[in-house]
Parts: structure tokens; sequence; C-alpha cells
RNA sequence: GCGCCUGUAGCUCAGCCGGAUAGAGCAUCUGCCUUCUAAGCAGAGGGCCAGGGGUUCGAGUCCCUUCAGGCGCGCCA
């Protein structure tokens, strides 16, 4: 909460409490502990700025009724020196109250104070959080669901680090395993399909298809011709891989940076495999008899730790599972001392989320520090249809796809707009939109606006300048308060957003401001109004504009000076 | 079959720890530019909060149940 809120928040809780203790000393009502209490912000503005159910919560214990309470306490309300204004009783027994004009004045004031770092808070005592995202299979190109899981992965990351925590941006690089086998197996027979033509080799049913396999040949081809067209199979395949995987991680390390996202760290898991992690964790697990052999592998017991079935650890081929890999990576992360581990998963790896964590604990971590956030399907959608294929590729559509077609605003925007385990459509013809249907302009233009007022001051001569609290306190109009109001949210809106993983809140925060700007615009001028007048709108202007711009920040959005 | 998620206006979605008359945007209709950006604002219509039980001063919100949709249940990742 910024620290504005907080105060009033305890001079409001305190008073009622003095009050509760006034009554009881007059006898009128008897000496039991008060309940702990909510205040909150009016639906309804009529209700007045805050509003607090004490006597509501508290009618079983006093055993009266909620609006005897209310008035009880409304009798002994001691409000001076505080920000609160007036109190009054309402409804069934709740008490409203009403905050002083010089409340708002400083907040606009804190805010201007606080300039490029208001909304910052200090919540997460710098824990430490490593966020795991997208984290795409590297045989191939990222789509849709990378799309998503970027943008709110990064989003969140940001917004944690605004709510006062140490972020670690991680992309585990899945660069071992069976997948790289198929990919070289894939690349393998393309390769000969591109030397000894198409009838050469069958092309195998499960392998990867994609036209990246076949440029990723050719381009093989080109460097090393025919080469291995007769060396050892095992040998051709690790060179093709040996080429072309890194070729893909640096396409995606490309993508991503044009989406805005780069990374602390691209955890490859084949250092899993090779510095003798998985093997560690896997004797962790025998030692702690959470493991026994069957069918010639492995398994681990995870049916005794969260999971619906025991899991294979090690297979009867002695290649250990993607699982036992996880397990590895995981008690990794928890070796370097994160306090709290998040990963962006697809919800189709829901499944596995009670299993890994019943492991952790299984090897003798504490699971409940590894946090999962699922992510739905997404749907593109063009002229209300659902839109399957790239025109690029004619496959699935592809994070590159999207960048084509929508700017990054929108796009990082447009995926923040849902709370992650929903399914959503994502809507193409709304994204490239450049009007007022299209949220993000809707924001930036508000922004814009505001620039535009100072530009406009500026060639008059007129330079912004400090304001006093009583020159701030002639904020009175409905509009300008509630933007103030506003205004005075934003630490915790970022806080609740980080609180519940949620990084949603923040566009739905950046449109509410910006709605009450236009508002505030279209009510109150700036220029032209008395000087003390003017100079504290353009304070409040001034505010609106760091917050904006703050919370398009976090989202890594464009504050534009005008459009 | 079992497990997880979702169901709120024609459409897309909010609804904070259970609070007062359930809110936005889009779409539809009506107004507002000789004054700081009309990419804006003001107003109107539109609801069995999927159905049914329960908990209590009070339920869109919590519990149970039914229905509908999505996803998951590999020695895949």
């Amino acid at each position: 909460m910024s620290k504005i809120v907080e105060l009033a928040h305890k001079q409001l809780k305190q008073a009622v409490l003095d009050a509760v203790r006034a009554a009881v000393v007059e006898g009128e009502l008897p000496e039991v502990s008060v309940p702990d209490f909510g205040i909150e912000i009016p639906a309804e503005r009529a209700h007045g700025d805050l509003s607090s159910n004490v006597a509501l919560v508290s009618a079983k214990v006093f055993g009266r009724p909620p609006r005897k309470i209310a008035e009880m306490i409304m009798k002994h309300l001691e409000l001076e020196n505080t920000m609160l204004k007036s109190a009054e009783v309402a409804g069934p027994g709740f008490l409203n109250f009403r905050l002083s004009d010089d409340y708002y004045a400083k907040v606009v004031e804190d805010v201007l104070s606080q300039g490029d770092n208001y909304g910052r808070s200090d919540f997460g005592k710098g824990k430490k959080v490593i966020v795991e995202f997208v984290s795409a299979n590297p045989t191939g190109p990222m789509h849709m669901g990378n799309a998503r899981g970027g943008a709110l992965g990064d989003c969140l990351a940001s917004v944690m680090e605004a709510a006062g925590y140490s972020v670690w941006r991680e992309f585990y690089v899945n660069d071992a395993g069976n997948q790289i086998e198929k990919f070289g197996i894939s690349l393998e027979a393309r390769y000969i399909q591109l030397l000894k033509g198409e009838d050469a080799v069958e092309f195998p049913e499960d392998a990867y298809h994609g036209d990246d396999i076949r440029e990723h040949a050719a381009g093989f081809a080109k460097i090393y011709g025919d080469k291995y067209l007769n060396t050892d199979s095992r040998e051709r395949r690790d060179a093709l891989v040996k080429y072309a995987l890194p070729l893909n991680v640096e396409r995606m390390r490309n993508d991503l940076k044009k989406y805005r996202i780069e990374y602390d760290c691209w955890f490859s898991e084949s250092t899993l495999h090779n510095n003798g992690d998985i093997a560690d964790a896997i004797r962790l697990l025998s030692e702690r008899n959470m493991t026994y052999e069957k069918d010639g592998a492995l398994w681990y017991k995870a049916s005794e730790n969260n999971g619906e079935k025991d899991e294979v650890l090690i297979r009867a081929n002695k290649i250990p599972t993607y699982f036992a890999a996880d397990i590895a990576y995981h008690i990794n992360k928890f070796k370097r001392g994160f306090d709290i581990c998040i990963n962006i998963w697809g919800a189709d790896h829901h499944g596995h989320v009670a299993r890994m964590k019943g492991a952790m604990d299984a090897a003798g971590y504490d699971g409940s520090k590894l946090e999962v956030v699922l992510i739905q399907l997404v749907r593109l959608m063009r002229d209300g249809e659902v839109v399957r294929m790239s025109k690029r590729s004619g496959k699935a559509i592809q994070l590159a796809d999207l960048l084509d077609e929508v700017p990054v605003d929108a796009a990082r925007f447009f995926f923040n707009q849902r709370e992650a385990n929903t399914q959503m459509d994502f809507d193409l013809d709304l994204a490239v939109e450049q009007s007022s249907q299209n949220p993000v302009y809707y924001v930036q233009y508000a922004h814009a606006r505001i620039c535009s007022i100072f530009r406009n001051l500026e060639q008059e001569g007129i330079v912004p300048r400090d304001c006093t609290i009583s020159e701030l306190s002639q904020l009175v109009q409905a509009e300008e308060k509630e933007l103030i109001r506003h205004l005075s949210l934003f630490t915790d809106e970022i806080v609740e957003s980080a609180k519940t993983r949620d990084p949603a809140r923040i566009t739905r925060y950046c449109l509410e401001l910006a709605t009450l700007f236009h508002k505030f615009y279209n009510s109150c001028r700036v220029k032209g109004e008395e000087e003390p007048l003017m100079q504290a709108r353009l304070a409040l202007c001034a505010a609106t504009r760091h917050t904006l711009k703050n919370s398009l920040s976090l989202l890594k959005i464009e504050a534009p000076l005008s459009m």
C-alpha cells in the first residue's frame, strides 16, 4: 500500500477501536475483543470513500444488532487529527467515511515525489524468486502458447520485481533426451533425402515434419556436402544436431528479444546429464527409499508423494526420463538459493504439477516453494474464425507469424488481459486496429494526451512548478478525486498482482486509469484556469503520467509522447 | 471411469478476505469538436450470475450435487 493510503487505513482502524473502547468504558458495550474487521472502498460512491463492516462482524460477540453497534461507535468516533473528514452509519450497519481534501492532495504529492519509482514497494522483502517461462522445445519454432507464456511470464517477473522481490528470469533449454533424438532422426532423413532423392529413405511418421528441418538439412549440406552421407548414423545425427540446435536456440533468442524478453539465464538440460546432477538426484531419492526396480526400469514412488501413480526415472534402456531430468533441474534451482520457484507451464502439463512438487518433498526440499502457473490454450481469431495455419509455413501459427502482423505492444497487452488459467481467443483484427476499440491505443492515447498538454503550455511559457498541499487541495471535483483515488491504489495493485501471480490485473489497472483520465480531461480544463488551480491540475496530470508510464513499463509497452 | 480448470449482458471479460441496487469494453441507439489530441466524453437499452440444494444477519463469491465445455491420466516431453 502506498504510505498515504496505509496511514488513512491505520487512522480509521484506530479511531474505530478507540470508539469501541470508549463505548465499553461507558458501559454501552460488553468488554470483549473486536474481531478483525475490513476496510474497503465502497462500489457505490455515494457510500463514501472508505467503509468498514466492523459493526456487522462484531454483532455476534457484542450480542447487539449491527446497526445499534454502528451507532454507538459513531457516537464516540473522534476524527480530529486524522485524514478522515466525516463518518455516517448506513445500510445494515456499515460505517462510511469520507476522506479530507488534503488526503487527496497528499496522494498527488506522494506520487510526484516518487516519480518513476511510484508503485514499487518492499513487500517481497528481497526474497529470491526464479520465474521460468516459455522454455520452448528447441527442436522447432515457438508457437502461440509460447507467445502467451512469454508475455505473462515476463510481466509477472516485472510485477514481482516492483513488489520488492529479487527476480531471476530463466529459460530451460531441453537440449537432451528423446525429443533431441527425434530431432536428429528428422534431420538425418531430410539430409539423406536432399542428397539422394526424396525416395531414398522414408520419412518417419512421428518425426518433425516442419520446413525448418529441411532448411537445416540444406544448410548443413551446404557446409559439409556429402561428408556425412556414409558415416555411422549416430555420428551423422550428432553432427546434424550440433549444427541445427544452436541455430534454433539463437532464433528463439532473437524472436524473444523482438518480443522484449531477455533472460538472466538460458539453462541447458544437457548440463544436468553431463555434470552428474541427474544421477545425484536419483541417488538421493533412492537413499530416501523413494525408488524401486521393476521390469528393468527404476521407478519413483510418486503415488506416495501426491502423484496419481508411480513414474519411471530410468528406462529399461538406461536412459533417464524427462521427469528425472526435471527433478534434477528443480533441485538445482533450490540449491541455487531461490525462495520461490515459479514455472509457467501449458495447461496440458497440469498432471505433472502435483508429482513434481511431491518429488521435491520426497527429495527433502520444500515442494510448496515450487509454484506452477498454468496457461490455457490460445486460439487466434480472424474475421470471427479460428486461424489454424501460418501463412509463412502452412503449419501451426508461430510466435514469429504473430509478430509479423501484430505490434509487440498489442501482443503483450492482449496476452496480459486474461488470467493465465482461462482459455482465450486472440482477436487479430482488434489487435492491429488503430482505433479506440483497441485497448492498447486507448491507454497509450491517454499518455500522449497528457504529454500534449505539457507541450502546449510550455509553448506559452508556462512551466510546471511544485504545488503546496493547500493548492493541491483545490482538486475537489468528482472526476479529479476519482482519478486521484485510483492513483493511490497502484502500489496495492502491484502487490496484489504479485501475490496472486496474476499480472492481468495490471492491464485492467491501466485501462481504468486511462478511462478516469479521459473523464477528467473532458470535464476539467488545465490551460486557461487561474494559476494555482492550473498548476494543481498540471501536478495531477504529471502524477497520472508517471503512473501510466510505470504501469505500462511493467508490461514493457511503450508510453508514446504523441500519437 | 478418475483428476484439474472453466461456466456472469448478444460477444469478450471484471467482480478484492462473503457485504449495500451485480460492473466494464465491444456491438446497437441518441447526443457533444470556433477552447489543452473526437484514437475522447455523456446518455439509453440489454441479466434466472449454467440448474438444484445447503451454510448465515447477508452468497456471483463458501460447501454439496447435476449439467455443459476444455485439458490430463505413456519406460512422450
